[in-house]
DNA sequence: ACCCTCACCTGCACGC
DNA sequence: TGCGTGCAGGTGAGGG
């Protein structure tokens, strides 16, 4: 159940069929690609080259160019050559199967590539997403073009930090998590970042101060870049039957998720847990005081 | 522009 | 063993 950092390294992974071309597409769930149809779906990605795969805040870039050896086809497709965009929200997986190996469950899409493996996307809980746009329209597509900068680009400065909060009348937490506005951050990283802060997760967002906007800013930044680099954690295998866990991998860094009642890392008190639009916040009741 | 609630699904851990 | 309940890391729609 990925945030940026997961994402990121599931990226990473799926760099192995940069190179590969696609024979064929197989949809099982149609929702997952909806409102394009299965059949054009499946018309539209045949005999496309992976040319690369990159990211956008939670998104997995595709990125498709035209089959080198069907010349009539690469002509048409490099004219405008196809992204698809995947969401993985909840319980979405990528894994790279060989010929003979079992279908998992709750595989929706399978791809099947010039090399006898497939590529396969399943998810058990449905949420994922599909999109297959062009290129072009990447920047319009509606759910990316509204995501706030990269949280590792020049553009996610202090100052464009501090405007952000300065607008907001929500908490910190709800304003963490809204891709729109800080992008990269689940309800895990949230939470340690407003730890790491030593900020309370209640607090409004315009009534920070700037010194504590500027901490909040740095340990967003340092919360992804250490779950990233982290040389322990960053082992994903597409092999795997189950794509690779997410939770087990990362959860050694968790100072106060999932932590209620447990001691505090840094001062002992015990790490509270309260329910908040649905959602568990965790913090500590010292380090972190209203 | 914001807040809140619900919805989308399956599966797991828990208590009875 | 089974059954009911609540919970899960993401996001979007719809109503106020």
């Amino acid at each position: 159940m990925p945030e940026l950092p997961e994402v990121e390294h599931v990226v990473r992974a799926l760099r192995v069929v940069v190179g590969r071309s696609i024979i064929a597409g197989e949809i099982r769930l149609p929702k997952l690609i909806a409102p394009l149809s299965v059949s054009t779906f499946n018309r539209k990605i045949k005999s496309c080259l992976i040319r690369g795969i990159s990211r956008r805040g939670k998104f997995i870039l595709i990125e498709l160019a035209g089959s080198a050896d069907v010349p009539s086809a690469q002509r048409a497709k490099r004219a405008q050559s196809l992204i698809i965009a995947v969401h993985l929200r909840m319980t979405g997986k990528f894994l790279y199967l060989n010929a003979d190996d079992e279908l998992p469950k709750h595989s929706h899409a399978i791809f099947y590539l010039d090399n006898d493996r497939r590529l396969v996307f399943r998810d058990q809980r449905q949420f994922g997403v599909m999109k297959l746009i062009s290129s072009s329209e990447l920047s319009q597509t509606k759910g990316i073009s509204e995501l706030a900068p990269e949280p590792f680009g020049d553009e996610f400065n202090l100052d464009y930090f501090k405007s952000v909060l300065k607008r907001s009348r929500r908490s910190l937490k709800t304003l963490l998590l809204d891709q729109t506005k800080v992008l990269g951050l689940g309800n895990i990283y949230a939470a340690e970042a407003l730890f790491r802060a030593r900020i309370n997760p209640f607090k409004n967002a315009s009534e920070l101060s700037s010194q504590r906007a500027a901490r909040l800013h740095q340990s967003i930044i340092e919360v992804l870049h250490d779950a990233i680099t982290d040389s322990s954690t960053s082992r994903v295998d597409l092999e795997q039957a189950d794509g690779f866990s997410y939770g087990e991998a990362f959860e050694r860094f968790w100072q106060v998720y999932e932590r209620e009642g447990e001691p505090c890392v840094k001062c002992g008190a015990k790490i509270r847990r309260e329910t908040h639009g649905g959602r568990s916040t965790y913090w500590c009741p010292k380090c972190q005081r209203r």
